[in-house]
RNA sequence: CGCGGGGUAGAGCAGUCUGGUAGCUCGUCGGGCUCAUAACCCGGAGGUCGCAGGUUCAAAUCCUGCCCCCGCAACCA
């Protein structure tokens, strides 16, 4: 029996997650269910990673252990998955014992075999953020970017993967196959892999909230081993019982987001070569879902993150998943627009499908009394049922390629033909003369039999639309999902003399108020949101309007007058001007992003309004202390503020 | 020389690998139909395919150079 084993990638429970996790969700689920449906063996695995030091310290600043911390934020990664009704067979946690153990295990096996190896890290290091820098990464005077505090160069034992080993069989093995999709993410693999690997460095001394490396209790096991393994930890892998690893290994396809493309194609491939193990068939990156207001350019400010429980109780779950599997072509960067998502909905899905099943539903009402009339396959045209065949193949194919939203554009294709056949046809004037008869019964049976034919195909991609339209047409609505692929995909599947239960609208057309939707749409936010994987979203909060405060509040905030003595550009920063500021006796330097609205010259003399108590900061290693105002318009123009009476003295508090 | 993605009709996109009448959706204008969810069907208008060279009988497509835009990162205190 054909099997098929798929994979999204496991997710960072450290917040909530996006629609951009939904994207790569149901576009994993969408194929499980396609193969699901022909009958194939499948295993559909998602789970989250939870491990490291970004929960350790989210746990800790909520006052909870790291795992009180990341329960929560699971049930809530399953809540989604339940309302998205994401068919997954297994959800894998990294806390779960039967990961911890099969990764130790794996651990053990490459460090007894020489793979791992012990070795030290030699770097900068910031003992307050327990982090390890790059050199170019720090600020000037050798501090750290995060915390500002200076850095020591510090030598570490670590744990080391050989990943150099193993470069060349897997350019090899990534060059001759299709494993990376699409192209033009293996060739950015090839490239990284012809610049040189160097070995890894898999375990952490710092981090406490992590597997333990099974050789040395004072470190843990880091994130790609430990995370990547999830994809056989969860089969089983080297346990006694490890029946779904026998049966489902190698993977057929990991889908990732384009961020995580290289571990998965580089590393993870590496282990398994070490382990003995074969290589999953193909991992595919797919694109990022982006969100803009469409009308107008990108907006830079930040705003909220759609909220795929609000978008499903807003437009329903068909709806939501219709657009995620349509609007982008899977691979590439798409984008995320209220309007855009309406009017799919509204076009596809309310008048070129629902509308198509109402109107077939009420001829055969009101021409046929309610049942489906018997077909005369001599006399038919074969015009829709001859379109389904080639459809069906358009399908097929497009899904063996994972391109969703070309199957979708199939499906359409018959869509579109049956409304256009019902106008060349005119079945109400059929109707009219008994001498049509049987060109009528033909023209009828071939629309019922066309959407019988799209209930089925639909099944992986929606939820509830196929059983709706299988019980229109007086279907067994279940069946829609049970009845053997071959059979329920052969033209001809639908009874004659079956009788029709027309009900309500498949998709009502959602309705949008047209009064000047202009101002709202401007102020309405844009978010850009990855469709991140394993690791992270680095999500703004929303700033929801800004709290009323007292006056005394308001009264830690120091400004003060200051004016500008020098002026000049930070070195290899297009942004950043360096400002030497008098204020009063004392004298400031301050480092502010305005370098693209007004030259160092221009500043010089001019008297701003500064933020004298704001903590000190390195922007592009240029200690800064404070902050100048400023205000930025829409369009992006910004405008210092200064004061209106020249000769006014630098100095003075403002309130 | 940071990494990456783009510039094709008013908007959003396909086509570029494998040169050969420039296509789709929405919008717009006009027409048709009356079975249907003011839905459906047909037709029109609208593009020097970012710019400049080159190769070719032929370039959106191949080659060279340039311009511009957008993400990420760094540099928004």
């Amino acid at each position: 029996m054909t099997k098929f084993y798929i994979s999204t990638p496991i997710y960072y429970p450290s917040s909530k997650l996006h629609i951009g996790h939904s994207y790569t969700t149901v576009a994993a689920d969408a194929l499980a269910r396609y193969h699901r449906r022909r009958g194939h063996e499948t295993h559909f695995l998602t789970g989250t990673d939870e491990h490291g030091q970004k929960i350790e310290r989210a746990a800790a600043a909520e006052g909870k252990t790291p795992i009180q911390f990341v329960d929560e934020i699971v049930a809530g990664i399953k809540d989604l998955w339940a309302a998205l009704h994401i068919s997954y067979d297994d959800f894998i946690r990294t806390s779960e014992d039967r990961h911890k153990t099969a990764v130790q295990r794996i651990f053990k096996q490459l460090y007894d075999q020489g793979d791992i190896y012990k070795s030290s890290y030699e770097g900068w290091y910031c003992t307050p953020c327990e982090t390890f820098w790059l050199e170019g990464k720090l600020k000037e005077g050798n501090v750290c970017p995060d915390c500002g505090r200076p850095v020591e160069m510090t030598k570490e034992d670590s744990y080391f993967f050989r990943l150099s080993k193993y470069a060349d069989r897997l350019l090899k093995h990534i060059e001759g196959t299709d494993f990376i999709q699409p192209a033009t993410r293996r060739n950015e693999m090839v490239a990284f892999i012809n610049q040189g690997l160097e070995d890894l460095c898999v375990s952490r001394s710092t981090v406490k909230w992590g597997i333990p490396v099974p050789v040395d209790e004072n470190q843990v096991i880091y994130v790609w081993l430990d995370a990547l393994s999830n994809y056989i930890t969860a089969l089983g892998w080297g346990t006694e019982q490890d029946d779904l690893y026998k049966k489902f290994w190698p993977a057929d396809v990991h889908l990732v987001g384009k961020e995580i493309v290289r571990f998965h194609t580089i590393i993870w491939p590496c282990i398994l070569m070490a382990l003995g193990e074969p290589l999953p068939k193909k991992v595919f990156g797919h694109g990022w879902l982006l969100f803009g207001t469409g009308s107008e350019k990108m907006s830079k400010s930040k705003g909220n993150v759609v909220d795929p429980f609000i978008l499903i109780e807003k437009y329903g779950l068909d709806a939501v998943r219709y657009y995620l599997l349509r609007e982008v072509p899977f691979g590439s960067d798409g984008t995320y627009t209220e309007d855009a998502f309406v009017l799919r909905t509204n076009v596809d899905l309310a008048n070129d499908m629902g509308n198509l099943l109402s109107r077939t539903t009420q001829m055969i009402n009101k021409f046929c009394g309610g049942k489906v009339p018997a077909p005369v396959p001599e006399a038919d045209d074969r015009i829709l049922s001859a379109l389904a065949g080639e459809v069906l193949k358009e399908y097929e194919s497009a899904l063996d390629r994972l391109e969703l939203s070309t199957a979708l554009v199939a499906l359409w294709k018959l869509v579109g033909r049956a409304n256009k056949y019902i106008d060349e046809q005119a079945p109400w004037a059929l109707a009219k003369d008994p001498a049509k008869e049987t060109q009528l019964r033909n023209v009828l049976y071939s629309l019922a039999e066309s959407l019988r034919f799209l209930g089925v195909t639909l099944t992986p991609f929606l939820i509830h639309t196929p059983e709706k339209i299988w019980d229109q047409l007086g279907l067994e609505p279940g069946d829609v999902r049970t009845v053997k692929w071959e059979e329920a995909v052969a033209w001809g599947g639908l009874p004659a003399g079956t009788a029709i239960r027309r009900g309500n609208p498949l998709f009502p057309r959602i309705e949008v108020p047209k009064e000047a939707p202009k101002v709202e749409e401007v102020q309405k936010p844009a978010e850009t949101v990855p469709a991140k994987a394993a690791e992270p979203a680095k999500v703004t909060e929303p700033v929801e309007g800004v709290a009323q405060i007292e006056y005394e509040d308001f009264a830690k905030v120091e400004l003060k007058v200051a004016e500008v003595i020098e002026c000049e550009k930070v070195p290899k920063a297009d942004k950043l001007l360096k400002l030497q500021l008098k204020v009063g006796e004392e004298r400031r330097q301050i480092v502010s992003g305005i370098a693209q609205h007004y030259a160092p010259e221009d500043l010089i003399g001019k008297r701003i309004i500064l933020v004298a108590n704001l903590k000190p900061k390195a922007l592009r290693g240029v200690e800064s202390h404070g902050m100048l105002l400023a205000a930025t318009a829409q369009d992006g123009s910004l405008s210092l503020v200064t004061l209106d009476k020249p000769g006014f003295p630098s100095g003075p508090r403002v309130k």
